[in-house]
RNA sequence: GCCGAAGUGGCGGAACUGGUAGACGCGCCGGAUUCAAAAUCCGGUUCUGGCAACAGAGUGCGAGUUCGAUUCUCGCCUUCGGCACCA
């Protein structure tokens, strides 16, 4: 009898296996097709999670589809090493943030390695190496000379206690999270990126993405939010300050229903009345309270004041107040917007609130003015109470506004985005330098090429206030490259996303030291498929969509987009636990919990585990620390083997969805692995002259390769890899219920094949048993395996019978029936018949292959 | 607030192009094996009625299109992701 599955063995022999032979080193000068797979680098934050395992074996199951292809593979993987995690683990342990991050590395790196990932380790790097970042601080500076990256103010959360920015992140309820303290928004001068250059070939760039998952283009052109309308100035009547109020909008067909105006807090007009007005002055301060993030901003109460300025309508003539509002923001366009509460649902609001007019200038669907009581009219429609413009449909009066606009030269059309140029700025120590040298007399100068890189001092004690490198007198202290005098470096660093923007080109060819990227870079990119979490939909894969642009424009890549194909996969969830302790809730490990159901099976509560304490069921949400509800992959892959965490994530749920982590079915995971491995062992030990059964031999050889033919289009098109492991199960089912009958040779190729479609899933054991079956070498490279037509043959087809779309029947036709007599036999079966029964047949449908539908009347 | 997505048995999910709702797995129930248990194996398992054959209902809620809707359209509810300094 045969040994029984021990994955630890099995893991570690096949582990050795690749090492030794080399399969998951990228080979830069093959003849065979590249293919290129990335999985997002992951943020070294200590320790693998669940999270981290779904990504990557998501990845590394196409590398390893692709390597059975015939593909020349890149899979590669590396650190994004940079970010404020370390410096919060340096201040609370007091651990220099690069010896933190180096360490977390160290012990990631072989986490990633007993979970079987077809790297190729030779081009690991971190992106805290200079040799990495000099190549940023390289680009930058040449982005500089293009005029590319420009200094300019910038709001920032200022923590006024601990006197430094706080994150969004770290603004918690409007204070700060360390000092408590009221945060205020405060600007400084910080470096930009001009991505709007690029806005329009971002946007038009996505029409060619077809391989990107629909959600995320739509996401990055609402986010670019390209927009035609007018920009229109209303000259202001009793200001010195200034003599018209500039807005833009999409909706200039409403121009007549302007009632008010709304400037920004930060707007020059606002501050100009604050600097002789109280009142509003205290409400403009009151406004700069509390974080910048827009979600805040635009869920707070909406506020405003009146300024006192009047302007004037540029049509009408009519006097408009103008109010300073807090929903206004400073950032998008030009920080005023003209109010229409007709036709807006926001303005409506406001205008509610200040009692201010409400005038309706669009006809409804019946022609007359919309009632407008209880909410806006927000649809198009033509123009009514509008002078000579009454009766024009939107693009009419867009045109004929515009134009009367511009005779009056108040106003002419425009292209808004809603895209803001790139801050890259962070008044934080543990990033890559900017290579900015500040000198008196010749402002701005580039670190020059030379002296690249400009390396991050790495023997500091983090505090928690300023950064460390604004005190480092030795470190910023350096001669201007123009004229020589005593200049300063730049203290800010550079936002993590900017490391993150191109290190997927930098795969290609780590070890490139004379430029950014050398020729394998244009070989091997775009990437073929990239993996990540849903939540980078945004701001990661645009900025990288940017950037690779930049390369391109600087000759180093010959491609626009940097990834052919997206997969973006869902979170990892897990059941939560809570008891209240103290008025507080104190959250209970899963491993601490004892599940109680009812009798049918259901889950009805949990207790704890000793005490029996009941506690409370918080729902299925995302894994992590503060829910204490994180399952460690270690003492899973340690419990039960790396393929069997494998099979289970691959199982669970599609990729892109949402999946809940379930103990019972890593469970099943692990049992079907265990009954695979008897199955080949005893199947080895059966006898190879036992009589066949012809029939029970054809059936198990169709089912054999319907499953080759279903598993390769899940795994390779469709990417739901669910779907191919519960084929790979049905066919196992197959095997065990025919494998009497079905011949020794018909099951050799059964399970042959089993371990061929398992191979990119759970490698290890695939390893294992492709040898325990007497091949040869090495399964993880052999040949993906091929569907025999001739085996899929049938005579006879199964199909559903209707009686007014419900069904009433099967028949079973041969494959080649006419349409005659497939219909007779439906009309034969003896419940569509009972059905049939004195009524008479209208319409006789026939999907071929599927159905019959019969409609009675 | 704005942008995007999801909602199907006791649970995770399947149904790919408008054509058999519930594949596969978990859980539960019953049986075999065992001194006993674990493990394993076999059978059952959407709900209601029925011994059964079968019938009726059923994919978040409410409408609509269609011979036929989990799938398409419109309106709503709930949950999740993002919102520019978490990564």
């Amino acid at each position: 009898m045969q040994e029984s599955y021990n994955p630890a063995t099995v893991e570690a022999d096949a582990q050795k296996l690749w090492e030794q032979t080399g399969v998951d080193r990228a080979d830069d000068n093959s003849t065979a097709d590249p293919f290129y797979c990335l999985a997002m680098f992951p943020y070294p934050s200590g320790k693998l999670h669940m999270g981290h395992v779904r990504n990557y074996t998501i990845a590394d199951v196409i590398a390893r589809y692709q390597r059975m292809q015939g593909r020349a593979v890149l899979h590669p993987m590396g650190w994004d090493a940079f970010g404020l995690p370390a410096e919060n683990a340096a201040i609370q342990h007091g651990v220099a943030p690069a010896a933190w991050t180096r360490d977390n590395i160290a012990h990631m790196r072989g986490q990633f390695k007993s979970l079987g990932l077809s790297y190729d380790w030779s081009r690991e790097f971190a992106t805290c190496d200079a040799d990495y970042y000099r190549w940023e601080q390289w680009l930058f500076t040449r982005l500089m000379k293009k005029g590319l990256a420009y200094r300019k103010n910038a709001v920032v959360n200022w923590d006024p206690v601990d006197n430094t920015v706080l994150a969004n992140e770290q603004v918690v309820d409007g204070r700060g999270w360390r000092s408590g303290a009221l945060v205020e928004q405060r600007e400084i001068s910080q470096w930009f990126l001009r991505i709007s250059e690029y806005a329009d070939e971002l946007l038009d760039g996505l029409d060619a993405l077809e391989q990107w998952p629909e959600a995320v283009r739509t996401m990055q052109r609402n986010w670019i939010g390209r927009s035609r309308g007018l920009s229109i100035r209303f000259p202001v009547e009793n200001c010195s300050a200034c003599e018209e109020l500039e807005v833009f909008t999409t909706r200039p067909d409403t121009l007549y229903g302007v009632t008010y105006l709304a400037v920004a807090a930060g707007h020059p007009l606002a501050q100009h009345v604050a600097a002789k007005r109280e009142d509003v002055a205290a409400f403009c301060e009151e406004c700069a309270r509390g974080s910048t993030s827009t979600a805040d901003i635009e869920t707070q109460e909406k506020r405003g004041m009146p300024l006192g300025l009047l302007a004037r309508h540029p049509l009408t003539g009519d006097i408009l107040p103008i109010w300073v509002a807090n929903f206004v923001l400073m950032g998008y366009g030009t920080g005023a917007v003209m109010s229409v509460p007709a036709h807006d649902q926001r303005d409506w609001e406001f205008a509610r609130a200040y009692d201010l007019p409400i005038r309706a200038v669009i006809a409804d669907a019946s022609g007359e003015a919309p009632d407008v009581r209880e909410e806006a009219y927000v649809d198009k429609g033509p123009l009514i109470r509008s002078d000579e413009f009454n009766g024009l449909n939107f693009e009419q009066a867009f045109d004929a506004i515009r134009n009367a606009l511009a005779e009056e030269g108040l106003g002419e059309e425009r292209i808004q985005f809603r895209l803001r140029d790139w801050g890259v700025s962070r008044q934080r120590y543990w990033g890559c330098p900017i290579p900015v040298i500040r000198c008196a007399d010749c402002g701005d100068v580039p670190v020059p090429e030379a002296d690249l890189p400009v390396r991050l001092p790495e023997d500091v004690v983090v505090t928690g206030g300023a950064s460390p490198l604004t005190t480092m007198e030795a470190w910023k202290a350096v001669d201007c490259p123009h004229c020589g005098k005593p200049a300063q470096r730049e203290t800010d660093t550079f936002d993590t996303f900017f490391e993150s923007s191109w290190y997927y080109a930098r795969f290609a060819c780590p070890d490139a030291n004379d430029a950014m990227l050398d020729a394998r870079a244009a070989r091997w990119t775009p990437v073929d498929q990239y993996v990540g979490g849903i939540e980078h939909a945004i701001l990661h894969l645009l900025y990288a969509r940017f950037f690779h642009r930049l390369m391109r424009d600087e000759g180093l890549v010959d491609s626009d987009e940097p990834f052919a194909r997206l997969l973006t996969q869902g979170m990892v969830l897990a059941d939560s636990w809570s008891r209240d302790l103290d008025g507080r809730k104190d959250w209970i490990a899963p491993d601490r919990v004892e599940l109680q159901r009812d009798d049918k099976g259901r889950v009805v509560g949990g207790r704890l585990v000793g005490s029996g304490e009941a506690l409370n069921h918080e729902g299925m949400v995302k894994m992590s620390k503060s829910k204490n509800n994180g399952i460690d992959p270690q003492a899973m892959i340690e419990r039960y083997g790396a393929d069997t965490v494998r099979l289970f994530i691959m199982f669970a749920a599609p990729p892109e969805a949402s999946l809940e982590w379930s103990d019972s079915g890593v469970e099943g995971a692990s049992r079907f692995l265990k009954r695979l491995w008897r199955v080949v062992h005893e199947h080895l030990d059966s006898p190879r002259d036992a009589l066949v059964d012809d029939s029970a031999r054809g059936e198990l050889r169709r089912k054999v390769h319907e499953t080759i033919a279903k598993a390769g289009d899940d795994i390779g098109r469709r990417q739901t890899f669910n779907t191919a492991i519960a084929a790979i199960m049905e066919l196992m089912n197959s095997v065990t219920s025919l494998r009497e009958k079905a011949g020794f040779a018909a099951v050799q190729e059964a399970l042959e094949s089993v371990c061929l479609l398992l191979a990119p899933i759970t490698p290890h054991i695939a390893q294992s048993l492709w040898q325990a079956l007497g091949r040869e070498g090495v399964v993880a490279v052999a040949a993906w395996p091929a569907v025999d037509e001739s085996a899929l043959q049938v005579s006879a087809v199964e199909l559903v019978v209707q009686v007014n779309g419900k069904l009433r029947g099967r028949i079973s036709v041969p494959v080649d029936a006419d349409k005659d007599s497939i219909l007779a036999t439906a009309r034969a079966d003896q419940n569509v018949a009972r059905f049939l029964e004195g009524q008479t047949v209208r319409k006789e449908i026939l999907v071929p292959g599927k159905l019959v539908n019969l409609v009675v009347a």
